[in-house]
Formats: structure tokens, C-alpha cells, sequence
DNA sequence: GCCTAAACGATAACAGATTATCAAGAGAGT
DNA sequence: ACTCTCTTGATAATCTGTTATCGTTTAGGC
């Protein structure tokens, strides 16, 4: 993966563009307005090439396929609407989720995740 | 799904002695000891007709196959053991999550996973 | 104990997500 | 502009989790 192409410079343009989660199929609707012939697999390639450079990293939600964003981002939540499924980030965190394990458990990380209605679905 | 047949019991008795979500592999390992000759299939077909008769509902994780567990009990969230990757419940719940999401969502609900080490991993 | 349909167990089939294949297309150095 | 090789796009193959199939077993009423 050397070489820039323009369906590589559209997959990134998304992902800067929409500060959120990407999910493969969304990467792809969003990367044909920039290159119309843009396939499946040229997503998955490249999302696997941007991962593994660091660019992006995964971000997993309950019972569903992995999405993806940009690497860098201070720790944040997730917000999935139920209407539209778009993951959309949280800066806040819940204070002391350590304290919340039983005595014993030792808590080295925490994911949380609200669901509801974004502000586009209300 | 009406006879009292011996696979069912010990699907049933599984989950009754750990109040914890269960992968189907662990059923299926768990049942074992009690029924030797218990197959996946069997476990499969009980766990769908114990979650259509309100007995069982599922537990999803990010980045992995559904869990189950027990219905009926009170809210709670659940750890995760990096280790022996085994399900824990967890009674805590952090406060206020629904003012954590920016202005003009709307937050119906919540999940809270707590990853690290049990106390048997640690 | 006998009978019959429900349930079982082994495994084939299926479904969704991801990866591999391969001929065609196109960056980038010359 | 030419060439070379990396990348693309269409699709076949793969993988994992779950469901369907089907011959055999067995719970439970007689």
C-alpha cells in the first residue's frame, strides 16, 4: 500500500470528514459521492491498510459488525441512535467506573454505549 | 418444546447454578458434565425456545457472539475477565448517564462493560 | 410394556462479514 | 508517452455462528 490513489484519498476524506464511527457499508456510500466506481473490497482493503498504519482503529459495538474511526481521539463514549443506527461520539465519561466492580475484580478498561434518538431523528 | 427431557433440565440447571451470562460453547460444556452425550444442536434448539418463553434473553459484547442469561433480575451491568474471558455480573450503575450525551440527544438506555482481571485471573 | 410424536445428535446447509483471486486500470518514475 | 507493478473492482472463496435436515432415541399417555 504505497501508492495514492484516489480511492484511498476518498476513503481518508470520510473519515475526516464525519467524526464518528464508519461502518464498511457506510464508508462505501460515502466514498462512491467522491469516486463513483468505488467497490467493496477497496474499502476493506483500505480500512485494513489504515488500520494497521495506525490511521484508524476499530471500534466495536454489541452485536453488531466493527466500525471504524480515527486514531488519536482522547478517550470518549459512543451514542447509537436507534432510528438512523449512526454511532456518534461522547466526550464524557462516568466518574470512578473502577469502584463499580465487586472487591476482587481488578478494572483495567470500560466501554459505554447510550442508545436513543439523535438530534436528526427526535 | 414440551417434554421434561433430560438435556433441558441440565440446559436449565447450567444457568440456574452460574448467575452469569453464558456463551452457547459454555452451555455446551456445562451440560456436559451432566448429560455426556449433549450435542451443540440441542443447545441451540433450548436456549431459542427458553428465549421465546421469556426464560432466558441475551447478552451481546462487543466483537463477539451472543451471550445468555437468567431473566428477570434487576438492572446490572457486566464484566468482562481478559484472561478466562468469562461474564460476570456486575450490580453498580454509574449515575446520570443520560446527561452524558451532548444537548439535543435523546437517551433511552445504556450499556456499561467493565474489562480486566477476575479474581481467579489475577 | 407399547406406541407415537417430540426431542435428540450428527452434520449439512445457510447467512453475513471478510478475504482471496485475477484480469483490467492507473500512479509514478524514466 | 512508455513501462512496470501496485491497486482496483467484480466475484468466488472462506470463516464463524446459527439453523435445517433426517434417521434414531425417548418421554409420557395408554
Amino acid at each position: 500500500m504505497e501508492r495514492d490513489t484516489k480511492q484511498r484519498r476518498a476513503i481518508r476524506e470520510v473519515f475526516t470528514r464525519e467524526h464518528r464511527p464508519l461502518s464498511t457499508d457506510e464508508v462505501l456510500a460515502a466514498g462512491q459521492d467522491l469516486v463513483p466506481s468505488l467497490g467493496i473490497a477497496t474499502v476493506y482493503r483500505n480500512i485494513k491498510a489504515l488500520l494497521s498504519e495506525g490511521w484508524l482503529h476499530p471500534v466495536e459495538f454489541p452485536g453488531e459488525p466493527a466500525r471504524y474511526e480515527q486514531s488519536g481521539r482522547p478517550h470518549h463514549h459512543h451514542f447509537i441512535c436507534r432510528t438512523c443506527q449512526q454511532a456518534f461520539d461522547v466526550e464524557a465519561c462516568p466518574k470512578d467506573v473502577e469502584h463499580l466492580a465487586p472487591a476482587g475484580f481488578r478494572v483495567e478498561d470500560h466501554e459505554l454505549v447510550l442508545y436513543g434518538r439523535c438530534p436528526g431523528c427526535c
